[in-house]
DNA sequence: GACGCTTGTCAACAGGCGTTGACAAAGCCA
DNA sequence: TGGCTTTGTCAACGCCTGTTGACAAGCGTC
């Protein structure tokens, strides 16, 4: 994706390059893991640029997390299909179950205690809040909390699996059609 | 708990002091975030010595993860009893619903490249396998996971609000009773 | 009491980090 | 063409980290 010869002189486009590999980077890694070397890298571009444009690693951390929108992508789609779906999504295709790059972020990032307070702020605005609403109903606050935390932990227990949940095929279709129908509960109210 | 004057010389209480004030470390801050220099200072000792007697800080982490035994407190109470007992225990004593520190270290952890690696290994054998075994019963293997994924969800979530849930008590209350069945459901098979 | 092993401290090292200021090159405008 | 601003690079700084080897002090043993 690094093409060779100079970068174009064309600092907007640098700017969002960055932006974009700084959300890569945050949503693969910890807030500690990655370095301003590795993003500069990834641009193909000095990591002393990435300073001028952006400030200091917390402010590009916090434009990358301002960067990934709100939890719409997981909202979308038709109600009465979102356990299933979203189940399928969380045990076959983890990639995709992560739309919101903003999860995996606070996934990574929830340890380190300088990137968790960042994190924060902007979780309940950009996560809770929007689920919140779309939910509607009794108890919508409650049930968007158990909601995102068991997703959330969904992909927590993957990532102690090593990337997988390390359990055989049938077992993961099993894990899908238990766990559908308790997302599904959540969202009928 | 630190006493002034010098330290007695007794290497096994020395290192055992030591191991102690890793665990809790690595269980309240992130691997990165937690220095060498910390512990031993947590200890009222040099740091040079956590390395002559653990060897590394990788050995060390290691050190704490085993210490922490396995999920045999989640595990103690009546089955029939555990969705209230654990569901309260999430929301309104976090503090004793993570029994388990190698869960906490875990949490804390997983968002660190190398300390995932380190935790995974040891991750299935201390946690998702005595969780299995006690469960029995159709599909344990499913059901071990996404318990243990509803519960480090939950942390997750509370984490993310910035160590409370940050709701009214009367929505604890209706969480509390919504979490209960659930994990009940998945006890009980 | 003197030796020797153990236990602990201290200072320093090498390496990595984020960040800074000086410098080079590119493009724009007169 | 000559100056000026923008865009990007480079080298270096100060700081912090884990780790090491040399040194000091305690304690049992001959």
């Amino acid at each position: 994706m690094l093409c060779p010869g100079p970068r174009p002189r064309n600092a907007a486009a640098t700017r969002t390059a960055i932006l974009d590999a700084a959300r890569e980077r945050f949503a693969a890694e910890s807030y500690d893991d990655v370095g301003m070397r590795d993003i500069a890298r990834d641009v193909g571009v000095d990591a002393a640029l990435i300073s001028r444009y952006f400030g200091s690693k917390d402010d590009l951390f916090v434009a990358a997390l301002d960067s990934c929108g709100d939890g719409s992508a997981l909202m979308s789609g038709e109600k009465a299909d979102f356990g299933r779906r979203v189940a399928h999504e969380i045990v076959f295709e983890p990639k995709k179950a992560e739309k919101l790059k903003g999860m995996s972020i606070m996934l990574r990032s929830i340890g380190s205690a300088k990137a968790a307070e960042m994190v924060q702020s902007s979780c309940t605005q950009r996560f809770f809040g929007p689920l919140e609403d779309w939910l509607s109903g009794p108890d919508a606050t409650v049930r968007a909390r158990l909601l995102a935390g068991f997703i959330m932990g969904m992909s927590v227990s993957r990532e102690l699996g090593g990337g997988t949940f390390n359990i055989e095929p049938a077992e993961c279709e099993k894990m899908r059609d238990r766990l559908a129908p308790i997302l599904q509960s959540l969202i009928d109210g």
